[in-house]
DNA sequence: CCTTGACCCTCCACCCTTTGGAAGGTCTAT
DNA sequence: ATAGACCTTCCAAAGGGTGGAGGGTCAAGG
């Protein structure tokens, strides 16, 4: 299978099967006489399980780890849990800074008067040192 | 006050100083006859500013937007209302993709045996093609 | 036989925001 | 004179791709 069939199968551009090879997540492919591309089936799941995983928003590099244990046949699931668990906490902690962030924002907002005016609460809290 | 000063004053560092500048949000600064940049006082609210700003998350686009309404003495507050209103939404999206991307990795670790087998309901999900 | 179009290849540059380092100039204090 | 604390510019890396230039390969159709 070249390169097109197997990004048209699993979703993933061809541009990106080629960088992900380059970064060594995945392994190097085969070449047809005339060098291009050619995969086995196996790697449609191989790149499926790998989409998925970014849109859970593992790093490359977790994806990597991640492709590991998925090849492996005598992985532990306790692992394999743990990069999940692992990415659940950034997870939570991103949506506690952006809420902490919106209730900020919703406080600038709230004092502005959105007017014709240049008096403007919002550029006054911005202009305030939080540092130090 | 030269660029050390700044950037203590400030919170920002220097080396983040001369980037803005380069990419034309901050003006040039001016030089001492050796060459060193030499800021007025009014550059560290400047700089606070932009630092607060991109604490909120604007890029440094809209951080550029920001600072010629902040240095505008005839804005209208509605313009700034405007652009902290823009990034509100962007938070909000971030937050409800984030909350929905914490339930199904909740989903995912809800399944999994997490111990010494090979066995795991994780990677059986991730290979699920969500796909067309 | 030739051309068109759809593939494929590699290599380079760009997006964004910073940060690190190399190689070098300048100033102050000892 | 020399140490060290500044300052300068320029280049590269990070993450995760994406776009394009310039070129090779293959099948179908005229």
């Amino acid at each position: 299978m070249k390169i097109g069939e197997l990004a048209n199968l699993s979703g993933v551009p061809v541009k990106s099967v080629r960088y992900y090879e380059e970064e060594g997540i995945l392994p190097a492919a085969r070449r047809l006489a005339n060098g291009y591309r050619d995969y086995p089936k196996t790697a449609v799941a191989e790149l499926i399980f790998l989409r998925q995983s970014r849109q859970f928003g593992f790093t490359l590099k977790e994806c990597r780890q991640l492709l590991q244990l998925w090849r492996d046949p005598n992985r532990r699931s306790a692992e394999v849990h743990q990069l999940v668990v692992q990415r659940q906490h950034q997870v939570e902690q991103q949506i506690t800074d952006l809420t902490s962030m919106h209730g900020l924002l919703s406080n600038l907002l709230s004092h502005c008067a959105a007017d014709d005016s240049p008096e403007c609460t919002i550029i006054d809290s911005l202009s305030e040192n939080n540092h130090e």
